[in-house]
DNA sequence: GTTTACATGTAATCCGTTACATGATTGA
DNA sequence: TCAATCATGTAACGGATTACATGTAAAC
Protein backbone atom coordinates (compact mmCIF):
# COMPACT_ATOMS: atom_id res chain seq x y z
CA UNK A 1 0.00 0.00 0.00
CA UNK A 2 2.94 2.57 -0.26
CA UNK A 3 1.63 5.45 -2.44
CA UNK A 4 2.97 7.44 -5.49
CA UNK A 5 4.73 5.19 -6.85
CA UNK A 6 5.18 5.06 -10.83
CA UNK A 7 3.30 3.64 -12.83
CA UNK A 8 4.44 2.26 -15.90
CA UNK A 9 2.79 2.21 -19.14
CA UNK A 10 1.40 -1.42 -18.96
CA UNK A 11 0.60 -0.51 -15.68
CA UNK A 12 -1.72 2.22 -17.11
CA UNK A 13 -3.42 0.07 -19.55
CA UNK A 14 -4.30 -2.53 -16.73
CA UNK A 15 -5.92 -0.27 -14.81
CA UNK A 16 -7.69 1.26 -17.97
CA UNK A 17 -8.61 -2.34 -18.61
CA UNK A 18 -9.59 -3.72 -14.98
CA UNK A 19 -11.54 0.39 -15.33
CA UNK A 20 -13.94 -0.97 -17.92
CA UNK A 21 -14.77 -4.21 -15.91
CA UNK A 22 -13.39 -6.92 -13.46
CA UNK A 23 -11.34 -9.16 -15.41
CA UNK A 24 -8.76 -12.07 -14.59
CA UNK A 25 -5.13 -11.45 -15.63
CA UNK A 26 -5.89 -14.22 -17.88
CA UNK A 27 -8.27 -12.31 -19.32
CA UNK A 28 -5.73 -9.48 -19.82
CA UNK A 29 -3.74 -11.58 -21.86
CA UNK A 30 -6.19 -12.65 -24.27
CA UNK A 31 -7.25 -8.76 -24.73
CA UNK A 32 -3.38 -7.95 -25.53
CA UNK A 33 -3.31 -11.13 -28.02
CA UNK A 34 -6.68 -10.39 -30.23
CA UNK A 35 -7.05 -6.92 -29.85
CA UNK A 36 -5.21 -3.80 -31.55
CA UNK A 37 -3.99 -3.27 -28.22
CA UNK A 38 -0.99 -5.86 -29.19
CA UNK A 39 1.35 -3.63 -28.62
CA UNK A 40 1.85 -4.62 -25.03
CA UNK A 41 3.45 -8.26 -24.50
CA UNK A 42 0.77 -10.68 -23.78
CA UNK A 43 3.73 -13.17 -21.55
CA UNK A 44 3.10 -14.16 -18.67
CA UNK A 45 6.24 -12.45 -16.92
CA UNK A 46 4.88 -9.17 -17.40
CA UNK A 47 1.34 -9.04 -16.80
CA UNK A 48 1.48 -11.26 -13.35
CA UNK A 49 4.02 -9.23 -12.10
CA UNK A 50 2.47 -5.89 -13.20
CA UNK A 51 -0.83 -7.27 -11.14
CA UNK A 52 1.06 -7.92 -8.25
CA UNK A 53 2.27 -4.66 -8.62
CA UNK A 54 -0.34 -2.73 -8.91
CA UNK A 55 -2.17 -4.78 -5.87
CA UNK A 56 0.37 -4.06 -3.62
CA UNK A 57 0.06 -0.39 -4.07
CA UNK A 58 -3.49 -0.73 -3.24
CA UNK A 59 -4.82 0.24 -7.14
CA UNK A 60 -6.85 -2.96 -7.27
CA UNK A 61 -7.69 -6.04 -5.75
CA UNK A 62 -7.62 -9.40 -6.97
CA UNK A 63 -10.28 -12.03 -5.29
CA UNK A 64 -10.19 -15.63 -6.09
CA UNK A 65 -13.57 -16.45 -8.03
CA UNK A 66 -15.37 -19.06 -5.34
CA UNK A 67 -17.41 -21.69 -6.69
CA UNK A 68 -17.10 -25.40 -7.09
CA UNK A 69 -15.26 -27.09 -9.86
CA UNK A 70 -14.11 -24.36 -11.72
CA UNK A 71 -10.54 -23.35 -12.59
CA UNK A 72 -9.34 -20.62 -10.49
CA UNK A 73 -9.32 -17.71 -11.46
CA UNK A 74 -8.32 -14.48 -9.99
CA UNK A 75 -10.69 -11.54 -10.38
CA UNK A 76 -9.21 -7.81 -10.60
CA UNK A 77 -11.44 -4.71 -9.40
CA UNK A 78 -10.18 -1.39 -9.26
CA UNK A 79 -9.98 0.56 -5.87
CA UNK A 80 -10.57 4.18 -5.21
CA UNK A 81 -6.84 4.73 -5.42
CA UNK A 82 -6.59 3.00 -8.85
CA UNK A 83 -9.46 5.19 -10.17
CA UNK A 84 -7.76 8.47 -8.83
CA UNK A 85 -4.62 7.07 -10.53
CA UNK A 86 -6.46 6.88 -13.64
CA UNK A 87 -7.81 10.59 -13.28
CA UNK A 88 -4.67 11.97 -12.64
CA UNK A 89 -2.95 10.54 -15.68
CA UNK A 90 -6.21 11.45 -17.84
CA UNK A 91 -5.84 15.03 -16.32
CA UNK A 92 -2.13 15.47 -17.59
CA UNK A 93 -1.32 17.83 -20.11
CA UNK A 94 -0.08 17.05 -23.51
CA UNK A 95 3.21 17.49 -23.96
CA UNK A 96 5.96 17.89 -26.38
CA UNK A 97 7.90 14.80 -25.34
CA UNK A 98 4.65 12.92 -25.33
CA UNK A 99 4.46 13.75 -28.84
CA UNK A 100 7.90 13.16 -29.82
CA UNK A 101 7.59 9.80 -28.26
CA UNK A 102 4.72 8.71 -30.19
CA UNK A 103 0.84 8.67 -30.42
CA UNK A 104 0.63 5.16 -28.68
CA UNK A 105 0.75 6.61 -25.65
CA UNK A 106 -1.87 9.23 -25.84
CA UNK A 107 -4.23 7.30 -28.01
CA UNK A 108 -4.32 4.67 -25.13
CA UNK A 109 -4.82 7.33 -22.75
CA UNK A 110 -7.94 8.59 -24.55
CA UNK A 111 -9.21 5.38 -25.31
CA UNK A 112 -9.76 5.23 -21.88
CA UNK A 113 -10.07 8.34 -20.43
CA UNK A 114 -13.86 8.26 -21.93
CA UNK A 115 -15.02 5.93 -19.42
CA UNK A 116 -14.54 8.61 -16.50
CA UNK A 117 -13.24 11.11 -17.07
CA UNK A 118 -15.67 14.34 -17.30
CA UNK A 119 -16.15 16.59 -20.89
CA UNK A 120 -13.87 19.37 -19.28
CA UNK A 121 -10.63 16.66 -19.28
CA UNK A 122 -11.79 15.55 -22.40
CA UNK A 123 -11.93 18.88 -23.84
CA UNK A 124 -8.19 19.77 -22.32
CA UNK A 125 -7.02 16.82 -23.38
CA UNK A 126 -7.68 17.02 -27.34
CA UNK A 127 -6.82 20.82 -27.34
CA UNK A 128 -4.03 20.27 -25.68
CA UNK A 129 -3.09 17.46 -27.97
CA UNK A 130 -3.73 19.60 -30.72
CA UNK A 131 -1.84 22.60 -29.39
CA UNK A 132 1.48 20.04 -29.25
CA UNK A 133 0.75 18.85 -32.88
CA UNK A 134 0.42 22.12 -34.26
CA UNK A 135 3.99 23.26 -32.70
CA UNK A 136 5.46 20.28 -33.70
CA UNK A 137 4.41 19.21 -37.01
CA UNK A 138 6.56 22.27 -39.12
CA UNK A 139 9.11 21.59 -36.67
CA UNK A 140 9.85 18.36 -38.22
CA UNK A 141 8.93 19.65 -41.70
CA UNK A 142 11.25 22.46 -41.07
CA UNK A 143 14.33 20.23 -40.41
CA UNK A 144 13.69 17.97 -43.45
CA UNK A 145 13.69 21.18 -45.13
CA UNK A 146 16.71 21.87 -44.06
CA UNK A 147 18.82 18.73 -43.91
CA UNK A 148 17.14 17.32 -47.31
CA UNK A 149 20.46 17.64 -48.95
CA UNK A 150 22.31 15.48 -46.76
CA UNK A 151 19.68 12.90 -46.43
CA UNK A 152 19.48 9.69 -48.52
CA UNK A 153 16.69 8.88 -50.48
CA UNK A 154 15.27 6.73 -47.72
CA UNK A 155 16.40 8.82 -45.26
CA UNK A 156 13.91 11.56 -46.85
CA UNK A 157 11.13 8.96 -47.11
CA UNK A 158 11.49 7.77 -43.54
CA UNK A 159 10.80 11.39 -42.31
CA UNK A 160 8.04 12.07 -44.86
CA UNK A 161 6.60 9.39 -43.16
CA UNK A 162 6.53 10.85 -39.75
CA UNK A 163 5.41 14.23 -41.37
CA UNK A 164 2.30 12.14 -43.07
CA UNK A 165 1.89 10.69 -39.07
CA UNK A 166 1.66 13.89 -37.64
CA UNK A 167 -0.24 15.25 -39.84
CA UNK A 168 -3.42 12.86 -40.24
CA UNK A 169 -2.91 12.89 -36.06
CA UNK A 170 -3.62 16.90 -36.37
CA UNK A 171 -6.69 15.75 -38.57
CA UNK A 172 -7.72 13.17 -36.67
CA UNK A 173 -7.74 15.88 -33.34
CA UNK A 174 -9.65 18.26 -35.68
CA UNK A 175 -12.19 15.73 -36.08
CA UNK A 176 -12.25 14.38 -32.59
CA UNK A 177 -13.00 17.87 -31.45
CA UNK A 178 -15.33 18.43 -34.04
CA UNK A 179 -17.02 15.16 -32.94
CA UNK A 180 -18.07 16.23 -29.24
CA UNK A 181 -19.24 19.51 -30.91
CA UNK A 182 -18.97 21.32 -27.14
CA UNK A 183 -20.34 24.70 -26.76
CA UNK A 184 -18.34 27.50 -27.36
CA UNK A 185 -16.57 28.73 -24.45
CA UNK A 186 -17.03 32.07 -22.99
CA UNK A 187 -20.57 33.18 -21.93
CA UNK A 188 -23.71 32.70 -24.21
CA UNK A 189 -23.69 35.94 -26.41
CA UNK B 1 33.61 -9.98 -29.16
CA UNK B 2 31.36 -12.20 -27.80
CA UNK B 3 29.25 -12.99 -31.20
CA UNK B 4 25.38 -13.47 -32.15
CA UNK B 5 24.68 -11.07 -29.19
CA UNK B 6 21.02 -9.45 -29.47
CA UNK B 7 20.67 -5.98 -29.97
CA UNK B 8 18.40 -3.65 -28.61
CA UNK B 9 16.94 -1.19 -30.67
CA UNK B 10 18.69 1.77 -29.10
CA UNK B 11 21.71 -0.12 -30.49
CA UNK B 12 20.84 -0.03 -33.78
CA UNK B 13 20.10 3.44 -33.59
CA UNK B 14 23.60 3.81 -32.77
CA UNK B 15 24.87 1.33 -35.27
CA UNK B 16 23.14 3.10 -37.59
CA UNK B 17 24.34 6.80 -36.91
CA UNK B 18 27.49 6.07 -36.20
CA UNK B 19 27.11 4.08 -39.74
CA UNK B 20 26.38 7.32 -41.74
CA UNK B 21 29.81 8.81 -39.99
CA UNK B 22 31.92 7.82 -37.13
CA UNK B 23 30.79 10.44 -33.94
CA UNK B 24 31.04 10.29 -30.27
CA UNK B 25 28.76 9.31 -28.00
CA UNK B 26 28.30 13.20 -26.85
CA UNK B 27 27.21 13.96 -30.15
CA UNK B 28 24.85 10.78 -30.06
CA UNK B 29 22.97 12.07 -27.32
CA UNK B 30 22.75 15.44 -29.18
CA UNK B 31 21.14 13.85 -32.02
CA UNK B 32 18.49 12.50 -30.08
CA UNK B 33 17.79 15.79 -28.45
CA UNK B 34 17.49 17.51 -31.76
CA UNK B 35 16.27 15.95 -34.88
CA UNK B 36 13.05 13.92 -35.09
CA UNK B 37 14.45 10.27 -33.26
CA UNK B 38 13.88 11.78 -30.16
CA UNK B 39 11.94 9.08 -29.18
CA UNK B 40 15.26 7.66 -28.01
CA UNK B 41 16.25 8.43 -24.38
CA UNK B 42 19.38 10.87 -24.79
CA UNK B 43 20.83 10.28 -21.54
CA UNK B 44 24.32 9.38 -20.52
CA UNK B 45 23.12 6.51 -18.75
CA UNK B 46 21.29 5.37 -21.58
CA UNK B 47 23.75 5.43 -24.80
CA UNK B 48 27.23 5.56 -22.84
CA UNK B 49 26.60 1.69 -21.42
CA UNK B 50 25.13 1.22 -24.88
CA UNK B 51 28.32 2.11 -26.60
CA UNK B 52 30.51 0.27 -24.43
CA UNK B 53 28.15 -3.23 -25.12
CA UNK B 54 28.48 -2.60 -28.58
CA UNK B 55 31.94 -2.23 -28.61
CA UNK B 56 32.45 -4.87 -25.99
CA UNK B 57 30.52 -6.83 -29.01
CA UNK B 58 33.23 -6.07 -31.82
CA UNK B 59 30.56 -3.95 -33.41
CA UNK B 60 31.96 -0.79 -33.28
CA UNK B 61 34.96 0.46 -31.99
CA UNK B 62 36.10 4.07 -30.52
CA UNK B 63 38.96 5.78 -30.39
CA UNK B 64 39.82 8.77 -27.97
CA UNK B 65 40.48 11.88 -30.25
CA UNK B 66 44.51 12.72 -29.96
CA UNK B 67 45.30 16.36 -30.00
CA UNK B 68 46.37 18.63 -27.98
CA UNK B 69 43.90 21.06 -25.94
CA UNK B 70 41.59 19.58 -26.62
CA UNK B 71 38.24 18.29 -24.85
CA UNK B 72 38.74 14.17 -24.68
CA UNK B 73 36.13 12.93 -27.51
CA UNK B 74 35.65 9.02 -28.04
CA UNK B 75 35.14 8.92 -31.50
CA UNK B 76 33.42 5.43 -32.41
CA UNK B 77 33.52 3.97 -35.76
CA UNK B 78 31.86 0.84 -37.29
CA UNK B 79 33.57 -2.48 -37.91
CA UNK B 80 33.10 -5.02 -40.27
CA UNK B 81 31.07 -6.93 -37.79
CA UNK B 82 28.77 -4.06 -36.58
CA UNK B 83 27.89 -3.55 -40.57
CA UNK B 84 26.72 -7.15 -40.62
CA UNK B 85 24.16 -7.33 -38.05
CA UNK B 86 22.80 -3.84 -39.84
CA UNK B 87 23.22 -5.92 -42.65
CA UNK B 88 20.88 -8.99 -41.38
CA UNK B 89 18.27 -5.89 -39.82
CA UNK B 90 17.65 -4.48 -42.63
CA UNK B 91 17.09 -8.27 -44.37
CA UNK B 92 14.82 -8.66 -42.22
CA UNK B 93 11.28 -9.08 -43.81
CA UNK B 94 8.83 -7.34 -42.05
CA UNK B 95 6.42 -9.24 -39.95
CA UNK B 96 2.48 -8.57 -38.77
CA UNK B 97 4.50 -8.46 -35.09
CA UNK B 98 6.61 -5.66 -36.84
CA UNK B 99 3.52 -3.78 -37.75
CA UNK B 100 1.35 -4.36 -34.84
CA UNK B 101 4.51 -2.96 -32.27
CA UNK B 102 4.54 0.28 -34.56
CA UNK B 103 5.90 2.20 -37.25
CA UNK B 104 8.41 4.14 -35.56
CA UNK B 105 11.06 1.01 -35.30
CA UNK B 106 10.31 0.32 -39.09
CA UNK B 107 11.24 3.26 -40.35
CA UNK B 108 13.92 3.72 -38.33
CA UNK B 109 15.48 0.39 -40.01
CA UNK B 110 14.18 2.21 -43.52
CA UNK B 111 15.41 5.64 -42.75
CA UNK B 112 19.54 3.65 -42.91
CA UNK B 113 18.43 1.19 -44.75
CA UNK B 114 19.25 3.29 -47.85
CA UNK B 115 22.72 4.48 -46.80
CA UNK B 116 24.27 0.59 -47.51
CA UNK B 117 21.68 -2.14 -48.72
CA UNK B 118 21.31 -2.61 -52.44
CA UNK B 119 18.33 -2.20 -54.17
CA UNK B 120 17.15 -5.32 -53.51
CA UNK B 121 17.05 -5.35 -50.11
CA UNK B 122 14.74 -2.08 -50.31
CA UNK B 123 12.64 -3.35 -52.55
CA UNK B 124 11.77 -6.64 -50.20
CA UNK B 125 11.26 -4.35 -47.31
CA UNK B 126 9.07 -2.17 -49.20
CA UNK B 127 7.05 -4.77 -50.28
CA UNK B 128 6.88 -7.17 -47.60
CA UNK B 129 5.47 -4.19 -45.63
CA UNK B 130 2.70 -3.21 -47.82
CA UNK B 131 1.62 -6.91 -47.58
CA UNK B 132 1.34 -6.67 -43.66
CA UNK B 133 -0.28 -3.17 -43.83
CA UNK B 134 -2.75 -4.88 -46.46
CA UNK B 135 -3.13 -7.82 -44.40
CA UNK B 136 -3.27 -5.86 -40.88
CA UNK B 137 -5.55 -2.68 -42.11
CA UNK B 138 -8.62 -4.69 -42.70
CA UNK B 139 -8.40 -7.08 -39.32
CA UNK B 140 -8.35 -3.41 -37.41
CA UNK B 141 -11.49 -2.37 -39.19
CA UNK B 142 -12.91 -5.17 -38.63
CA UNK B 143 -12.70 -4.95 -34.95
CA UNK B 144 -13.70 -1.74 -34.99
CA UNK B 145 -16.91 -2.54 -36.21
CA UNK B 146 -17.47 -5.77 -34.43
CA UNK B 147 -17.08 -3.99 -30.95
CA UNK B 148 -18.83 -0.30 -32.30
CA UNK B 149 -21.08 -0.94 -29.98
CA UNK B 150 -19.59 -1.76 -26.87
CA UNK B 151 -17.27 1.09 -27.08
CA UNK B 152 -17.14 4.68 -25.99
CA UNK B 153 -17.25 7.70 -27.89
CA UNK B 154 -13.63 7.79 -27.56
CA UNK B 155 -12.59 4.37 -27.20
CA UNK B 156 -13.95 4.32 -30.73
CA UNK B 157 -11.87 7.34 -31.62
CA UNK B 158 -8.61 6.09 -30.39
CA UNK B 159 -9.32 3.21 -32.74
CA UNK B 160 -9.97 5.81 -35.80
CA UNK B 161 -6.30 7.13 -34.80
CA UNK B 162 -5.07 3.68 -35.63
CA UNK B 163 -6.69 2.96 -38.51
CA UNK B 164 -6.17 6.38 -40.29
CA UNK B 165 -2.69 5.73 -39.14
CA UNK B 166 -2.43 2.19 -40.89
CA UNK B 167 -4.14 4.18 -44.12
CA UNK B 168 -1.39 6.91 -44.20
CA UNK B 169 1.58 4.38 -43.96
CA UNK B 170 0.12 2.30 -46.70
CA UNK B 171 -0.45 5.22 -48.76
CA UNK B 172 2.98 6.32 -48.02
CA UNK B 173 4.21 2.45 -49.07
CA UNK B 174 3.28 3.09 -52.00
CA UNK B 175 4.47 6.35 -52.71
CA UNK B 176 7.96 4.94 -51.77
CA UNK B 177 7.69 2.21 -54.18
CA UNK B 178 6.47 4.01 -56.85
CA UNK B 179 9.32 6.60 -55.94
CA UNK B 180 12.09 4.12 -56.31
CA UNK B 181 10.29 3.22 -60.08
CA UNK B 182 12.09 -0.32 -60.25
CA UNK B 183 11.62 -2.11 -63.32
CA UNK B 184 9.22 -4.68 -63.67
CA UNK B 185 10.57 -8.10 -62.78
CA UNK B 186 9.49 -11.66 -64.38
CA UNK B 187 11.34 -10.59 -67.66
CA UNK B 188 11.93 -7.61 -70.49
CA UNK B 189 8.07 -7.93 -72.12
C1' DG C 1 35.23 34.54 -12.32
C1' DT C 2 31.24 32.34 -12.88
C1' DT C 3 27.90 30.30 -15.64
C1' DT C 4 27.05 27.53 -19.73
C1' DA C 5 28.15 23.97 -22.87
C1' DC C 6 31.23 20.06 -23.78
C1' DA C 7 32.23 15.31 -22.60
C1' DT C 8 32.16 10.85 -20.28
C1' DG C 9 31.04 7.94 -17.10
C1' DT C 10 28.90 4.97 -12.69
C1' DA C 11 25.31 2.94 -9.35
C1' DA C 12 20.69 1.81 -7.81
C1' DT C 13 16.52 0.59 -9.18
C1' DC C 14 12.78 -0.93 -11.91
C1' DC C 15 10.61 -3.62 -15.07
C1' DG C 16 10.06 -6.22 -19.41
C1' DT C 17 11.75 -10.51 -21.86
C1' DT C 18 12.55 -15.21 -21.99
C1' DA C 19 12.15 -19.49 -20.30
C1' DC C 20 10.62 -22.61 -17.05
C1' DA C 21 7.08 -24.76 -14.03
C1' DT C 22 2.63 -26.43 -12.46
C1' DG C 23 -1.90 -28.01 -12.57
C1' DA C 24 -7.02 -28.19 -14.00
C1' DT C 25 -10.41 -28.82 -17.65
C1' DT C 26 -12.18 -29.70 -22.16
C1' DG C 27 -12.49 -31.97 -26.58
C1' DA C 28 -10.88 -35.35 -30.03
C1' DT D 1 -5.78 -40.79 -23.20
C1' DC D 2 -3.60 -37.23 -25.18
C1' DA D 3 -3.39 -32.72 -26.88
C1' DA D 4 -5.00 -28.15 -26.49
C1' DT D 5 -6.66 -24.51 -23.83
C1' DC D 6 -7.35 -22.38 -19.42
C1' DA D 7 -4.97 -20.22 -15.63
C1' DT D 8 -1.31 -18.54 -12.67
C1' DG D 9 2.91 -17.99 -11.39
C1' DT D 10 8.60 -17.76 -10.66
C1' DA D 11 13.63 -16.91 -11.79
C1' DA D 12 17.48 -15.21 -14.42
C1' DC D 13 18.81 -11.76 -17.20
C1' DG D 14 19.25 -7.50 -19.72
C1' DG D 15 18.68 -2.95 -20.40
C1' DA D 16 16.55 1.68 -19.70
C1' DT D 17 15.63 5.45 -16.19
C1' DT D 18 17.20 8.39 -12.78
C1' DA D 19 20.45 10.49 -10.24
C1' DC D 20 24.96 11.25 -9.10
C1' DA D 21 29.88 12.35 -10.13
C1' DT D 22 33.78 14.51 -12.41
C1' DG D 23 36.37 17.52 -15.13
C1' DT D 24 37.44 20.76 -19.34
C1' DA D 25 36.74 24.66 -22.31
C1' DA D 26 34.33 28.67 -23.88
C1' DA D 27 31.66 32.80 -23.20
C1' DC D 28 29.96 36.61 -20.72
Amino acid sequence: MKNAKRISLLGYALLGLIQQQPVSGYSLRKIFTATPMGSFSDSPGAIYPALARLEADGLIQGVVEEGAGLRRRKIYRLKPAGLAALKRWYARPVTREDVVRGMGELMLRFAFLGETADQDTIRRFLTSLRGQLKAYLPEVEAFAGMHEDKMSVSGKLALDHGVRGYRASLEWVEAAIAAYDWPKKGGIS
